[in-house]
Order: C-alpha cells, then structure tokens, then sequence
DNA sequence: TGCCGTCAGTTCGCGCAGCGAACTTACGGC
DNA sequence: GCCGTAAGTTCGCTGCGCGAACTGACGGCA
C-alpha cells in the first residue's frame, strides 16, 4: 500500500481507481444502447442462460425486491420475458426476448471493444499478465460470472 | 479477448469482474460507516483538498445538477461545509468539516484494508507487477484521482 | 386429507442518485 | 453601464436499492 520510491501507485488505489475507470466506460456504453448500467449487467448475466430472480439476486449482489423492479423495467421495454415454470409454479425464469438477446449481443460487444481499448498502450505481453493476475484475483475472492468470455 | 486455452481469463472479462467486485466491497465499507459509495468517494475526493462544484463535477463525472444535492446531502449529515470565496462569490468551496475528516479517514483506512485483502493470495511480487500494469492504464486512460495513495 | 413451515416472488414506501432545462447571481470586457 | 459568460441551484423526472410485509405454491407429516 502506498507509493512506492519510483512513484508507482499502490495495488490498492490501482484497483480503486482502474474501477473507476471501467465502471464510467461500462456506464456510457449501457448509455448508447439506452440501458443503465444495471439493465447491461441484467443483459451480459442472462446471455449465458435464463435464471431465476432468487439466482440473478445471489449473482448480482442484490435485494430480491430490487431486482423485481429491475426485471419489471427492463421487460416492460421488451428486452427479456418472466416465464413460469409449470413444474413450480412459484419461481419464474427470466429470459431474454429475441430484441433483447440482439440488444445484449451489441451491448456486449462494444462494451468488450472499449474495454479493451483500456490496456491498449500495455504491450501484448503484459496484457496476458494483467489478465493472469486480476483473473487470480477475480476467482481467488470467488466474484459471479456477471461478464463472461467468448471464445 | 476470450479465454485461453489454460482455461485463463480474457483481460476484458478480468478487468469488468474485478471492477465488480471492488464496487462491492466499496459499497459494503461505505454503509459500515452510514455512506453511499458516492458520499464515500466525494469525501475521499476532498480529503486532498477542498473543490469547487465545477471541479468536483468534472472529477466525479458528474452534471452538476446531480452534484448539488450529492454535497447537498453531505452537507446535511455535518460532514462537508461550503464555503463561499470573497474573491468570486460565484464560487463555492467544498471543505470537509472536522467530523467529516474524522469519519473520511476512518473510512479510507477500512476501504483500503478491505481493497488490499482482494489480492491477497498473490505474492508480493505479483501484487506490485499487478499495481504497476493497473497503474499504467489508469494513468493511460487519465483518470482522475478518486482515491490517493498515502505512505 | 388437511395443516403448516418454508420458499419464491411481489408490493409498498422510503431515500439516494443522476440527468437536462431553466433560472439566478456574479464576474469581466468593452 | 451593458452584455455575454461562467458557477451553482432549482425543478421535475426516472431509475436504483433496501427492508418489511404480504401472497401464493410446495412439500412434509400426521
């Protein structure tokens, strides 16, 4: 923690302030798709898969009750669809609408685009340490696939 | 972009989660201390120094229609004082007040020992070549200084 | 069969966050 | 002294997030 002697930042403030950095890209990306960051997020967790709110609430870090208005904004846009499962009917599966997995499709990649544009002035090399490191980082502390790789 | 073929993380994917899960522990250190991340972050903003709203607003990223009732709030719970400029009284500076330093501190020091737990499985020696990459984007990327190092 | 604890999700009321448009006041040049 | 401009505020709006209370369905168990 601290400067170091050559004026290098601290890993702390590295974190805080590269998260800064990615949450205002992450924020004006959503922003040109007309989502909010949250909406994004929704978006990128049910490209993978339809889940259900109790999940979606364990991965996203929030309150049941805030993700039911959530889903109800981002459904009353169009963009994802509750469907009742016939075998419980108390749980509901949230999925994404055809518009919506298009939506997320462009959000997603542009957003990787800029993101990407981030460490560009890092040579090759470095960005694969950056990605080994922060990647150790990411499953050492166990965070959710809210944003996933492809291939 | 993508993973590997170890199975690692691609540097997009690692930069997004891991800003996911600083934003976490951020916020959790914030309301420990009856804050929104946003309050946490405009007091550590101004623990350097006071700032006028057009700075603030600039750093922050912010309009500065949002910023009023932000500092407004702040105001309120005695933690930040505006005090006008004779010099231009247009100008307002935003200063914390004895109570808000106190608690700008006891916050900075929890976020910041919660912050440096993340990385804690990884040497020392990844920790500074981790420090040092996420150093360079940000500075590559000029992002302004939300939270300092101090030694 | 009927009851009851539990689980999934919603509703409600609240305060905070963020924005743009319109406004107020002060500065400073001419 | 006037006018363009710059700094902040106000207003009205939407979105976000929470906890407490509620509804309805499931499943065990007698």
């Amino acid at each position: 923690m601290g400067k170091h002697d050559d004026g290098q930042i601290g890993v702390v403030a590295a974190l805080v302030r590269s998260t800064f950095l990615v949450n205002a890209v992450y924020a004006e990306s959503a922003q040109k798709h007309g989502l909010t960051s949250q909406q994004g997020q929704l978006l990128c967790v049910l490209m993978a898969q339809p889940y259900g709110m109790g999940e979606l609430s364990t991965m996203l870090g929030l309150a049941k009750s805030s993700l039911t208005g959530l889903v109800d904004r981002v459904e009353r846009s169009g963009l994802v669809r509750r469907e009742s499962d016939p075998q419980d009917l108390r749980t509901v599966r949230i999925a994404l609408t055809p518009q919506g997995s298009r939506l997320a499709e462009g959000f997603y990649e542009e957003t990787c685009r800029r993101i990407a544009q981030l460490p560009s002035e890092l040579s090759a090399r470095d960005r694969d340490t950056l990605a080994d490191l922060l990647g150790r980082v990411v499953t050492d502390n166990k965070v959710p696939v809210v944003f996933i790789d492809h291939d």
